[in-house]
DNA sequence: ATCCAATGGTATTTTTGGAGACCTTTGATG
DNA sequence: CATCAAAGGTCTCCAAAAATACCATTGGAT
Protein backbone atom coordinates (compact mmCIF):
# COMPACT_ATOMS: atom_id res chain seq x y z
CA UNK A 1 0.00 0.00 0.00
CA UNK A 2 2.79 2.28 -0.81
CA UNK A 3 2.60 2.67 -4.31
CA UNK A 4 -0.67 4.46 -5.34
CA UNK A 5 0.22 4.02 -9.06
CA UNK A 6 -2.76 6.20 -10.27
CA UNK A 7 -0.82 8.03 -13.29
CA UNK A 8 0.23 4.96 -15.17
CA UNK A 9 2.91 6.92 -17.25
CA UNK A 10 2.99 4.71 -20.39
CA UNK A 11 5.69 2.67 -20.12
CA UNK A 12 7.04 1.72 -23.61
CA UNK A 13 8.73 5.34 -23.02
CA UNK A 14 8.70 6.12 -26.39
CA UNK A 15 6.60 9.16 -28.61
CA UNK A 16 4.79 10.07 -25.20
CA UNK A 17 1.83 11.97 -25.38
CA UNK A 18 2.01 13.41 -21.56
CA UNK A 19 -1.26 14.96 -21.20
CA UNK A 20 -5.13 13.65 -21.20
CA UNK A 21 -4.18 9.85 -20.51
CA UNK A 22 -7.60 10.18 -19.40
CA UNK A 23 -8.71 6.46 -18.36
CA UNK A 24 -10.34 4.71 -21.35
CA UNK A 25 -12.84 2.96 -18.73
CA UNK A 26 -15.65 5.55 -19.48
CA UNK A 27 -15.71 4.55 -23.27
CA UNK A 28 -15.50 0.89 -22.70
CA UNK A 29 -18.83 -0.64 -22.95
CA UNK A 30 -19.77 -4.25 -23.87
CA UNK A 31 -19.81 -5.00 -27.16
CA UNK A 32 -23.05 -7.02 -26.93
CA UNK A 33 -26.46 -6.48 -25.41
CA UNK A 34 -27.32 -9.77 -23.04
CA UNK A 35 -27.44 -12.92 -24.82
CA UNK A 36 -28.68 -13.53 -28.40
CA UNK A 37 -31.95 -14.28 -27.12
CA UNK A 38 -32.45 -10.93 -25.25
CA UNK A 39 -30.83 -9.05 -28.18
CA UNK A 40 -33.55 -10.52 -30.61
CA UNK A 41 -36.23 -10.39 -27.97
CA UNK A 42 -35.26 -6.72 -28.10
CA UNK A 43 -34.85 -6.30 -31.57
CA UNK A 44 -38.66 -7.62 -32.51
CA UNK A 45 -40.37 -5.44 -29.67
CA UNK A 46 -38.63 -2.50 -31.10
CA UNK A 47 -39.66 -3.11 -34.37
CA UNK A 48 -43.01 -3.32 -33.14
CA UNK A 49 -43.28 -0.77 -31.08
CA UNK A 50 -42.43 1.78 -33.71
CA UNK A 51 -44.92 0.56 -36.05
CA UNK A 52 -42.25 -1.25 -38.14
CA UNK A 53 -45.33 -3.87 -38.32
CA UNK A 54 -48.16 -2.49 -37.41
CA UNK A 55 -50.94 -4.52 -35.73
CA UNK A 56 -52.42 -6.89 -37.68
CA UNK A 57 -49.84 -7.39 -40.10
CA UNK A 58 -47.60 -10.40 -40.72
CA UNK A 59 -44.02 -10.83 -40.17
CA UNK A 60 -41.21 -12.48 -42.53
CA UNK A 61 -41.75 -16.43 -42.17
CA UNK A 62 -39.40 -17.95 -39.54
CA UNK A 63 -36.59 -19.01 -41.74
CA UNK A 64 -36.70 -15.59 -43.44
CA UNK A 65 -36.58 -13.68 -40.31
CA UNK A 66 -34.21 -15.86 -39.04
CA UNK A 67 -31.63 -15.03 -41.77
CA UNK A 68 -32.47 -11.44 -41.89
CA UNK A 69 -31.90 -10.99 -38.25
CA UNK A 70 -28.74 -13.08 -38.28
CA UNK A 71 -30.17 -15.46 -36.08
CA UNK A 72 -30.90 -19.39 -35.82
CA UNK A 73 -34.02 -20.33 -36.19
CA UNK A 74 -34.22 -22.17 -32.94
CA UNK A 75 -32.97 -18.88 -31.07
CA UNK A 76 -35.31 -16.53 -33.24
CA UNK A 77 -38.54 -19.32 -32.24
CA UNK A 78 -37.32 -19.27 -28.78
CA UNK A 79 -37.94 -15.69 -28.87
CA UNK A 80 -41.24 -15.91 -31.38
CA UNK A 81 -42.67 -17.90 -28.18
CA UNK A 82 -41.58 -15.17 -25.64
CA UNK A 83 -43.30 -12.61 -27.70
CA UNK A 84 -46.41 -14.59 -28.35
CA UNK A 85 -46.63 -14.98 -24.17
CA UNK A 86 -46.22 -11.79 -23.47
CA UNK A 87 -49.30 -11.01 -25.57
CA UNK A 88 -47.77 -9.31 -28.90
CA UNK A 89 -47.96 -11.73 -31.34
CA UNK A 90 -50.61 -14.59 -32.06
CA UNK A 91 -49.20 -17.93 -34.58
CA UNK A 92 -51.35 -19.32 -36.98
CA UNK A 93 -50.11 -22.35 -38.52
CA UNK A 94 -50.63 -23.86 -42.20
CA UNK A 95 -50.23 -22.58 -45.29
CA UNK A 96 -51.56 -18.39 -45.04
CA UNK A 97 -50.34 -18.68 -41.39
CA UNK A 98 -47.52 -17.06 -39.83
CA UNK A 99 -46.55 -14.79 -36.97
CA UNK A 100 -48.75 -11.88 -36.65
CA UNK A 101 -48.84 -8.70 -34.34
CA UNK A 102 -51.79 -8.47 -32.07
CA UNK A 103 -54.12 -5.62 -32.25
CA UNK A 104 -53.70 -4.50 -28.65
CA UNK A 105 -50.63 -3.44 -26.71
CA UNK A 106 -50.13 -5.74 -23.91
CA UNK A 107 -48.69 -3.31 -21.71
CA UNK A 108 -48.89 0.20 -20.19
CA UNK A 109 -46.02 1.31 -17.81
CA UNK A 110 -47.18 3.29 -14.89
CA UNK A 111 -43.83 4.22 -13.78
CA UNK A 112 -43.57 7.40 -13.33
CA UNK A 113 -40.05 7.40 -12.14
CA UNK A 114 -37.48 7.71 -14.79
CA UNK A 115 -33.47 8.04 -14.13
CA UNK A 116 -32.91 11.74 -14.82
CA UNK A 117 -29.77 10.70 -16.51
CA UNK A 118 -31.04 8.32 -18.65
CA UNK A 119 -34.04 10.62 -19.77
CA UNK A 120 -30.91 13.11 -20.65
CA UNK A 121 -29.48 10.80 -22.72
CA UNK A 122 -32.54 9.43 -25.04
CA UNK A 123 -33.74 13.25 -24.96
CA UNK A 124 -30.33 14.55 -26.49
CA UNK A 125 -29.83 11.42 -28.39
CA UNK A 126 -33.50 12.10 -30.15
CA UNK A 127 -33.29 15.71 -30.67
CA UNK A 128 -29.82 15.32 -32.45
CA UNK A 129 -30.52 12.16 -34.92
CA UNK A 130 -34.39 13.52 -35.53
CA UNK A 131 -33.80 17.43 -36.21
CA UNK A 132 -30.45 16.00 -37.81
CA UNK A 133 -32.53 13.83 -40.28
CA UNK A 134 -34.64 16.35 -41.15
CA UNK A 135 -32.15 18.89 -42.13
CA UNK A 136 -30.40 16.25 -43.98
CA UNK A 137 -33.61 15.21 -45.79
CA UNK A 138 -34.70 18.64 -46.41
CA UNK A 139 -31.14 19.09 -48.10
CA UNK A 140 -31.21 15.94 -50.43
CA UNK A 141 -33.00 16.39 -53.75
CA UNK A 142 -36.02 13.89 -53.90
CA UNK A 143 -37.19 11.76 -56.90
CA UNK A 144 -40.99 11.60 -57.10
CA UNK A 145 -41.32 8.16 -55.37
CA UNK A 146 -39.62 9.38 -52.38
CA UNK A 147 -41.49 12.76 -52.30
CA UNK A 148 -45.13 10.21 -52.58
CA UNK A 149 -43.67 8.18 -50.20
CA UNK A 150 -43.13 10.77 -47.32
CA UNK A 151 -47.22 12.57 -48.85
CA UNK A 152 -48.20 8.79 -47.96
CA UNK A 153 -46.71 8.89 -44.34
CA UNK A 154 -47.80 12.06 -43.49
CA UNK A 155 -51.57 11.26 -44.90
CA UNK A 156 -51.35 8.04 -42.48
CA UNK A 157 -50.28 9.72 -39.39
CA UNK A 158 -52.72 12.81 -40.02
CA UNK A 159 -55.49 10.71 -40.33
CA UNK A 160 -54.58 8.06 -37.51
CA UNK A 161 -57.05 7.08 -34.80
CA UNK A 162 -55.37 8.17 -31.70
CA UNK A 163 -54.85 4.21 -30.79
CA UNK A 164 -52.51 4.29 -33.83
CA UNK A 165 -51.24 7.46 -33.67
CA UNK A 166 -48.16 6.70 -32.04
CA UNK A 167 -47.23 4.31 -34.35
CA UNK A 168 -47.90 6.03 -37.33
CA UNK A 169 -46.60 8.62 -35.99
CA UNK A 170 -43.01 7.07 -35.50
CA UNK A 171 -43.69 5.38 -39.47
CA UNK A 172 -43.44 9.17 -40.63
CA UNK A 173 -40.51 10.08 -38.85
CA UNK A 174 -38.57 6.96 -39.86
CA UNK A 175 -39.26 7.69 -43.36
CA UNK A 176 -38.34 11.42 -42.90
CA UNK A 177 -34.83 9.46 -41.91
CA UNK A 178 -34.99 7.28 -45.11
CA UNK A 179 -34.79 9.96 -47.31
CA UNK A 180 -31.16 11.01 -45.60
CA UNK A 181 -30.33 7.79 -47.39
CA UNK A 182 -27.95 6.34 -44.45
CA UNK A 183 -28.93 2.99 -43.27
CA UNK A 184 -27.28 4.03 -39.78
CA UNK A 185 -29.29 7.35 -39.73
CA UNK A 186 -32.47 5.36 -39.92
CA UNK A 187 -31.33 2.79 -37.51
CA UNK A 188 -30.73 5.82 -34.76
CA UNK A 189 -34.36 7.19 -35.87
CA UNK A 190 -35.76 3.74 -34.77
CA UNK A 191 -34.09 3.10 -31.92
CA UNK A 192 -34.79 6.79 -30.91
CA UNK A 193 -38.78 6.65 -31.33
CA UNK A 194 -38.38 3.46 -29.20
CA UNK A 195 -36.60 4.49 -26.49
CA UNK A 196 -39.13 7.56 -26.93
CA UNK A 197 -42.49 5.73 -27.36
CA UNK A 198 -41.47 3.68 -24.20
CA UNK A 199 -41.78 7.11 -21.95
CA UNK A 200 -43.98 8.42 -23.83
CA UNK A 201 -46.53 4.97 -22.71
CA UNK A 202 -46.47 6.40 -19.44
CA UNK A 203 -48.24 9.90 -19.75
CA UNK A 204 -51.30 10.60 -20.94
CA UNK A 205 -52.10 11.29 -24.46
CA UNK A 206 -53.83 14.68 -24.78
CA UNK A 207 -55.98 15.32 -28.05
CA UNK A 208 -54.60 18.91 -28.33
CA UNK A 209 -50.91 17.76 -28.01
CA UNK A 210 -52.06 15.64 -31.32
CA UNK A 211 -53.22 18.97 -33.05
CA UNK A 212 -50.43 20.56 -32.77
CA UNK A 213 -48.35 17.72 -33.45
CA UNK A 214 -49.73 17.12 -36.55
CA UNK A 215 -49.55 20.85 -38.17
CA UNK A 216 -45.77 20.73 -36.99
CA UNK A 217 -45.87 17.36 -39.15
CA UNK A 218 -47.19 19.37 -42.27
CA UNK A 219 -45.13 22.21 -42.02
CA UNK A 220 -41.95 19.68 -41.74
CA UNK A 221 -43.02 17.81 -44.55
CA UNK A 222 -43.60 20.95 -46.51
CA UNK A 223 -39.88 22.32 -45.80
CA UNK A 224 -38.60 18.68 -47.04
CA UNK A 225 -40.26 18.82 -50.17
CA UNK A 226 -39.24 22.49 -50.34
CA UNK A 227 -35.64 21.62 -50.06
CA UNK A 228 -35.75 24.28 -47.01
CA UNK A 229 -33.29 22.59 -44.45
CA UNK A 230 -32.93 25.85 -42.29
CA UNK A 231 -36.72 26.15 -41.69
CA UNK A 232 -36.77 21.86 -41.70
CA UNK A 233 -34.40 21.77 -39.15
CA UNK A 234 -36.12 24.23 -37.03
CA UNK A 235 -39.41 23.05 -37.71
CA UNK A 236 -38.41 19.35 -36.34
CA UNK A 237 -36.54 21.08 -32.91
CA UNK A 238 -39.71 22.79 -32.18
CA UNK A 239 -41.86 19.43 -32.76
CA UNK A 240 -39.34 17.43 -30.35
CA UNK A 241 -38.68 20.05 -27.88
CA UNK A 242 -42.91 19.97 -27.59
CA UNK A 243 -42.79 16.29 -26.17
CA UNK A 244 -39.60 17.27 -24.69
CA UNK A 245 -41.02 19.93 -22.25
CA UNK A 246 -44.30 17.37 -21.82
CA UNK A 247 -42.14 14.25 -21.10
CA UNK A 248 -39.81 16.75 -18.37
CA UNK A 249 -43.27 17.63 -16.48
CA UNK A 250 -45.07 14.48 -16.29
CA UNK A 251 -41.89 12.84 -15.06
CA UNK A 252 -40.86 15.89 -12.89
CA UNK A 253 -37.43 16.57 -13.33
CA UNK A 254 -36.04 19.40 -13.93
CA UNK A 255 -32.78 19.95 -17.06
CA UNK B 1 -48.94 -19.61 -59.41
CA UNK B 2 -52.42 -18.49 -59.76
CA UNK B 3 -52.58 -16.52 -56.65
CA UNK B 4 -50.40 -13.11 -56.39
CA UNK B 5 -50.50 -13.10 -52.70
CA UNK B 6 -48.81 -9.71 -52.90
CA UNK B 7 -51.11 -7.62 -51.17
CA UNK B 8 -50.76 -9.47 -47.77
CA UNK B 9 -53.98 -7.63 -46.14
CA UNK B 10 -53.96 -8.17 -42.56
CA UNK B 11 -56.09 -11.39 -41.73
CA UNK B 12 -57.13 -10.51 -38.72
CA UNK B 13 -59.33 -8.31 -40.26
CA UNK B 14 -60.31 -5.94 -37.52
CA UNK B 15 -58.92 -2.62 -37.11
CA UNK B 16 -57.68 -2.88 -40.03
CA UNK B 17 -54.83 0.59 -40.94
CA UNK B 18 -55.37 0.05 -45.00
CA UNK B 19 -53.33 2.52 -46.26
CA UNK B 20 -49.21 2.27 -45.98
CA UNK B 21 -48.47 -1.50 -44.92
CA UNK B 22 -45.01 -1.21 -46.16
CA UNK B 23 -43.12 -4.67 -46.37
CA UNK B 24 -41.25 -4.32 -42.90
CA UNK B 25 -38.41 -6.23 -44.73
CA UNK B 26 -36.51 -2.73 -44.69
CA UNK B 27 -36.16 -2.32 -41.73
CA UNK B 28 -35.19 -6.01 -40.53
CA UNK B 29 -31.72 -5.98 -40.15
CA UNK B 30 -28.80 -8.09 -37.71
CA UNK B 31 -29.65 -7.89 -34.21
CA UNK B 32 -25.86 -8.77 -33.99
CA UNK B 33 -22.76 -7.67 -36.33
CA UNK B 34 -20.70 -10.99 -36.80
CA UNK B 35 -20.05 -13.58 -33.79
CA UNK B 36 -18.51 -12.64 -30.77
CA UNK B 37 -15.08 -12.83 -31.53
CA UNK B 38 -15.58 -10.61 -34.41
CA UNK B 39 -17.79 -8.04 -32.87
CA UNK B 40 -15.14 -7.50 -29.34
CA UNK B 41 -12.00 -7.19 -31.88
CA UNK B 42 -13.92 -4.57 -34.11
CA UNK B 43 -14.81 -3.32 -31.11
CA UNK B 44 -11.57 -2.80 -29.37
CA UNK B 45 -9.88 -1.59 -32.52
CA UNK B 46 -12.56 0.87 -32.96
CA UNK B 47 -10.78 2.32 -29.43
CA UNK B 48 -7.23 1.96 -30.59
CA UNK B 49 -8.41 3.83 -33.53
CA UNK B 50 -10.17 6.43 -32.24
CA UNK B 51 -7.81 7.39 -29.59
CA UNK B 52 -9.41 6.27 -26.85
CA UNK B 53 -6.37 4.51 -25.97
CA UNK B 54 -3.36 6.23 -27.12
CA UNK B 55 -0.39 4.23 -28.05
CA UNK B 56 1.74 3.26 -25.34
CA UNK B 57 -1.22 3.48 -22.33
CA UNK B 58 -2.20 0.21 -21.29
CA UNK B 59 -5.69 -1.39 -21.51
CA UNK B 60 -7.49 -2.14 -17.97
CA UNK B 61 -6.20 -6.01 -16.99
CA UNK B 62 -7.88 -9.21 -19.17
CA UNK B 63 -10.49 -9.73 -16.02
CA UNK B 64 -11.97 -6.26 -15.85
CA UNK B 65 -11.56 -5.62 -19.35
CA UNK B 66 -13.54 -8.71 -20.56
CA UNK B 67 -15.90 -7.67 -17.73
CA UNK B 68 -16.81 -4.15 -19.46
CA UNK B 69 -17.09 -5.46 -22.40
CA UNK B 70 -19.56 -8.48 -21.09
CA UNK B 71 -17.55 -11.07 -22.57
CA UNK B 72 -15.59 -14.26 -21.46
CA UNK B 73 -12.34 -13.52 -20.76
CA UNK B 74 -11.44 -16.92 -22.98
CA UNK B 75 -12.96 -14.79 -25.85
CA UNK B 76 -11.60 -11.79 -24.80
CA UNK B 77 -7.92 -12.90 -24.96
CA UNK B 78 -8.27 -15.03 -28.39
CA UNK B 79 -9.27 -11.08 -29.44
CA UNK B 80 -6.39 -9.71 -27.88
CA UNK B 81 -4.35 -12.53 -29.44
CA UNK B 82 -5.09 -11.37 -32.94
CA UNK B 83 -4.87 -7.95 -32.15
CA UNK B 84 -1.18 -8.22 -30.75
CA UNK B 85 -0.83 -10.48 -34.09
CA UNK B 86 -2.18 -7.77 -36.72
CA UNK B 87 0.76 -5.62 -34.68
CA UNK B 88 -1.76 -3.49 -32.56
CA UNK B 89 -1.04 -4.27 -29.47
CA UNK B 90 1.83 -5.34 -27.17
CA UNK B 91 1.66 -8.02 -24.14
CA UNK B 92 3.57 -8.12 -20.90
CA UNK B 93 3.16 -10.20 -18.04
CA UNK B 94 3.76 -10.39 -14.84
CA UNK B 95 3.33 -7.75 -11.94
CA UNK B 96 3.31 -4.05 -13.77
CA UNK B 97 2.69 -5.39 -16.84
CA UNK B 98 -0.88 -5.70 -19.28
CA UNK B 99 -1.72 -5.38 -22.46
CA UNK B 100 -0.48 -2.02 -24.32
CA UNK B 101 -1.54 -0.32 -27.66
CA UNK B 102 1.36 -0.11 -29.82
CA UNK B 103 3.23 2.99 -30.73
CA UNK B 104 3.19 3.14 -34.98
CA UNK B 105 -0.25 1.72 -36.24
CA UNK B 106 0.39 -1.24 -38.80
CA UNK B 107 -2.04 -0.25 -41.56
CA UNK B 108 -2.49 2.34 -44.39
CA UNK B 109 -5.05 1.34 -46.51
CA UNK B 110 -5.03 2.15 -49.74
CA UNK B 111 -8.23 1.14 -51.53
CA UNK B 112 -9.75 4.78 -53.00
CA UNK B 113 -12.40 2.48 -54.23
CA UNK B 114 -15.55 3.12 -51.72
CA UNK B 115 -18.70 2.26 -51.94
CA UNK B 116 -20.78 5.56 -53.16
CA UNK B 117 -24.06 4.56 -50.39
CA UNK B 118 -21.46 3.46 -48.08
CA UNK B 119 -19.96 6.76 -48.67
CA UNK B 120 -23.12 8.75 -47.80
CA UNK B 121 -24.30 6.43 -45.37
CA UNK B 122 -21.07 7.09 -43.06
CA UNK B 123 -21.23 10.82 -43.79
CA UNK B 124 -24.26 11.81 -43.01
CA UNK B 125 -23.90 10.18 -39.92
CA UNK B 126 -21.20 11.81 -39.11
CA UNK B 127 -22.78 15.22 -39.89
CA UNK B 128 -25.37 14.54 -38.25
CA UNK B 129 -24.33 13.18 -35.26
CA UNK B 130 -21.33 15.75 -34.99
CA UNK B 131 -23.17 19.21 -35.45
CA UNK B 132 -25.87 17.64 -33.44
CA UNK B 133 -23.86 17.42 -30.50
CA UNK B 134 -21.54 20.50 -30.80
CA UNK B 135 -25.04 22.27 -30.75
CA UNK B 136 -26.52 20.34 -27.53
CA UNK B 137 -23.00 20.73 -26.09
CA UNK B 138 -23.17 24.91 -26.36
CA UNK B 139 -26.85 24.45 -24.86
CA UNK B 140 -25.72 22.54 -21.91
CA UNK B 141 -24.45 24.62 -18.58
CA UNK B 142 -21.21 23.35 -18.63
CA UNK B 143 -19.21 23.31 -14.93
CA UNK B 144 -15.90 23.86 -14.26
CA UNK B 145 -14.25 20.43 -14.72
CA UNK B 146 -15.63 19.87 -18.20
CA UNK B 147 -14.78 23.58 -18.72
CA UNK B 148 -11.12 22.85 -18.38
CA UNK B 149 -11.17 19.19 -19.83
CA UNK B 150 -12.46 20.70 -23.59
CA UNK B 151 -10.27 23.27 -23.17
CA UNK B 152 -7.36 20.36 -22.58
CA UNK B 153 -8.47 18.50 -25.08
CA UNK B 154 -7.93 21.29 -27.45
CA UNK B 155 -4.78 22.28 -26.15
CA UNK B 156 -3.47 18.76 -27.00
CA UNK B 157 -5.41 18.78 -30.62
CA UNK B 158 -3.43 21.69 -31.17
CA UNK B 159 0.01 20.78 -30.41
CA UNK B 160 -0.59 17.31 -31.52
CA UNK B 161 2.73 16.15 -34.31
CA UNK B 162 1.18 15.13 -37.51
CA UNK B 163 1.10 11.47 -36.79
CA UNK B 164 -0.49 11.61 -33.40
CA UNK B 165 -3.25 14.29 -34.68
CA UNK B 166 -5.99 12.23 -35.48
CA UNK B 167 -6.57 10.67 -32.24
CA UNK B 168 -6.35 13.44 -30.62
CA UNK B 169 -8.68 15.32 -33.24
CA UNK B 170 -11.07 12.66 -32.78
CA UNK B 171 -10.29 12.62 -28.87
CA UNK B 172 -11.46 16.46 -28.42
CA UNK B 173 -14.56 15.66 -30.84
CA UNK B 174 -15.51 12.89 -28.27
CA UNK B 175 -15.43 15.35 -25.82
CA UNK B 176 -17.67 17.33 -27.16
CA UNK B 177 -19.85 14.68 -27.04
CA UNK B 178 -19.55 13.90 -23.79
CA UNK B 179 -20.92 17.43 -22.71
CA UNK B 180 -24.23 16.73 -24.10
CA UNK B 181 -25.09 14.07 -20.94
CA UNK B 182 -25.94 11.52 -23.59
CA UNK B 183 -23.59 8.23 -23.69
CA UNK B 184 -25.77 6.96 -26.44
CA UNK B 185 -24.46 10.14 -28.63
CA UNK B 186 -21.08 9.71 -27.06
CA UNK B 187 -20.77 6.19 -28.56
CA UNK B 188 -22.23 7.74 -31.55
CA UNK B 189 -19.72 9.87 -31.97
CA UNK B 190 -16.89 7.16 -31.59
CA UNK B 191 -18.53 5.04 -34.17
CA UNK B 192 -18.67 8.03 -36.74
CA UNK B 193 -15.11 9.12 -36.19
CA UNK B 194 -13.68 5.64 -36.11
CA UNK B 195 -15.42 5.31 -39.56
CA UNK B 196 -14.15 8.45 -40.99
CA UNK B 197 -10.85 7.56 -39.61
CA UNK B 198 -10.79 4.49 -41.57
CA UNK B 199 -11.45 6.63 -44.83
CA UNK B 200 -9.23 9.09 -43.57
CA UNK B 201 -6.35 6.79 -43.34
CA UNK B 202 -6.59 6.13 -47.44
CA UNK B 203 -6.24 9.64 -48.66
CA UNK B 204 -3.33 12.19 -47.73
CA UNK B 205 -3.08 14.62 -44.99
CA UNK B 206 -2.38 18.08 -46.04
CA UNK B 207 -0.47 20.41 -43.92
CA UNK B 208 -2.83 23.50 -44.79
CA UNK B 209 -5.96 21.21 -43.79
CA UNK B 210 -4.29 20.67 -40.60
CA UNK B 211 -3.59 24.23 -39.71
CA UNK B 212 -7.62 25.08 -41.48
CA UNK B 213 -8.82 22.81 -39.38
CA UNK B 214 -6.91 23.94 -35.79
CA UNK B 215 -8.83 27.33 -36.48
CA UNK B 216 -11.94 25.97 -36.70
CA UNK B 217 -11.61 24.20 -33.31
CA UNK B 218 -10.52 27.07 -31.75
CA UNK B 219 -14.06 28.91 -32.90
CA UNK B 220 -16.06 25.65 -32.25
CA UNK B 221 -14.68 24.96 -28.23
CA UNK B 222 -15.24 29.03 -28.21
CA UNK B 223 -18.66 28.83 -29.32
CA UNK B 224 -19.30 25.82 -26.64
CA UNK B 225 -17.93 27.79 -23.62
CA UNK B 226 -19.82 31.14 -24.74
CA UNK B 227 -23.07 28.69 -25.20
CA UNK B 228 -23.57 30.07 -28.41
CA UNK B 229 -25.17 26.66 -29.87
CA UNK B 230 -26.08 28.27 -33.30
CA UNK B 231 -22.41 29.40 -33.68
CA UNK B 232 -21.28 26.16 -32.61
CA UNK B 233 -23.54 24.23 -34.56
CA UNK B 234 -22.82 26.11 -38.16
CA UNK B 235 -18.60 25.96 -36.88
CA UNK B 236 -19.39 22.42 -36.55
CA UNK B 237 -21.10 21.92 -39.93
CA UNK B 238 -18.33 23.68 -41.97
CA UNK B 239 -15.42 21.55 -40.15
CA UNK B 240 -17.35 19.07 -41.23
CA UNK B 241 -17.95 20.27 -44.96
CA UNK B 242 -14.46 20.42 -44.89
CA UNK B 243 -13.47 17.13 -44.64
CA UNK B 244 -16.52 15.61 -46.49
CA UNK B 245 -15.68 17.54 -49.50
CA UNK B 246 -11.68 16.40 -49.26
CA UNK B 247 -13.62 12.75 -49.24
CA UNK B 248 -15.58 12.63 -51.72
CA UNK B 249 -12.97 14.42 -54.63
CA UNK B 250 -10.09 11.90 -53.50
CA UNK B 251 -12.26 8.97 -53.46
CA UNK B 252 -13.69 10.78 -56.54
CA UNK B 253 -17.49 10.73 -56.07
CA UNK B 254 -20.29 12.68 -56.70
CA UNK B 255 -23.83 12.81 -54.87
C1' DA C 1 17.65 -12.51 -1.41
C1' DT C 2 12.85 -13.36 -0.47
C1' DC C 3 8.21 -12.54 -0.75
C1' DC C 4 4.00 -11.39 -2.74
C1' DA C 5 0.49 -9.20 -5.30
C1' DA C 6 -0.80 -8.06 -9.87
C1' DT C 7 -0.88 -9.56 -14.12
C1' DG C 8 -0.99 -12.80 -18.13
C1' DG C 9 -1.40 -18.14 -19.46
C1' DT C 10 -3.76 -22.72 -19.59
C1' DA C 11 -7.08 -26.31 -19.06
C1' DT C 12 -11.73 -28.15 -18.13
C1' DT C 13 -16.52 -28.08 -17.96
C1' DT C 14 -21.09 -26.21 -18.89
C1' DT C 15 -24.27 -23.44 -21.39
C1' DT C 16 -25.85 -21.19 -25.38
C1' DG C 17 -26.53 -20.85 -30.06
C1' DG C 18 -26.43 -22.51 -34.98
C1' DA C 19 -27.34 -25.96 -38.90
C1' DG C 20 -30.04 -28.99 -40.96
C1' DA C 21 -33.25 -32.74 -41.56
C1' DC C 22 -37.74 -34.05 -41.01
C1' DC C 23 -42.86 -33.83 -39.24
C1' DT C 24 -47.41 -31.47 -38.91
C1' DT C 25 -50.99 -28.30 -39.98
C1' DT C 26 -53.73 -25.64 -42.99
C1' DG C 27 -56.54 -23.85 -46.74
C1' DA C 28 -56.78 -22.57 -51.75
C1' DT C 29 -57.07 -24.92 -55.93
C1' DG C 30 -58.32 -28.22 -59.30
C1' DC D 1 -62.48 -34.26 -51.81
C1' DA D 2 -57.69 -35.01 -52.80
C1' DT D 3 -53.61 -32.56 -53.54
C1' DC D 4 -49.88 -29.73 -52.46
C1' DA D 5 -47.30 -25.78 -51.20
C1' DA D 6 -46.34 -22.70 -47.55
C1' DA D 7 -46.18 -22.10 -43.23
C1' DG D 8 -45.06 -23.49 -38.19
C1' DG D 9 -43.22 -27.54 -34.86
C1' DT D 10 -39.59 -30.95 -33.28
C1' DC D 11 -35.39 -33.20 -32.95
C1' DT D 12 -30.53 -34.13 -33.13
C1' DC D 13 -25.83 -32.94 -33.62
C1' DC D 14 -22.00 -29.77 -33.37
C1' DA D 15 -19.49 -25.35 -32.67
C1' DA D 16 -18.98 -21.07 -30.10
C1' DA D 17 -18.81 -18.83 -25.97
C1' DA D 18 -18.99 -18.50 -20.93
C1' DA D 19 -17.57 -19.85 -16.41
C1' DT D 20 -14.25 -21.45 -13.29
C1' DA D 21 -10.29 -23.05 -11.33
C1' DC D 22 -5.55 -23.17 -11.26
C1' DC D 23 -0.54 -22.15 -13.10
C1' DA D 24 3.44 -18.98 -14.39
C1' DT D 25 5.89 -14.66 -14.60
C1' DT D 26 7.35 -10.40 -13.07
C1' DG D 27 9.32 -6.58 -10.45
C1' DG D 28 8.87 -3.67 -6.35
C1' DA D 29 9.03 -3.80 -1.39
C1' DT D 30 11.00 -5.60 2.70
Amino acid sequence: MTCEAEDQVDSLGERSVAEGLVDPRSLIHPVRAGNTLEATFEGLLRLIKVGAVLPGQRLPPERELADSLQVSRSTLRSVLGDLQRHGYLEVRRGRYGGTFVIDSAPEKQTDVTVDPRQLQDILAYRTVVESGAARLAAEADLQAPQRRGLRRALDAASAAAPEDYRHLDSRLHIVIGELTGSRRLVDCVVESRALVNDLLDRIPLLASNLEHSNHQHQELVAAILDGDPETAESVARAHLDGTETLLRSFLNLSA
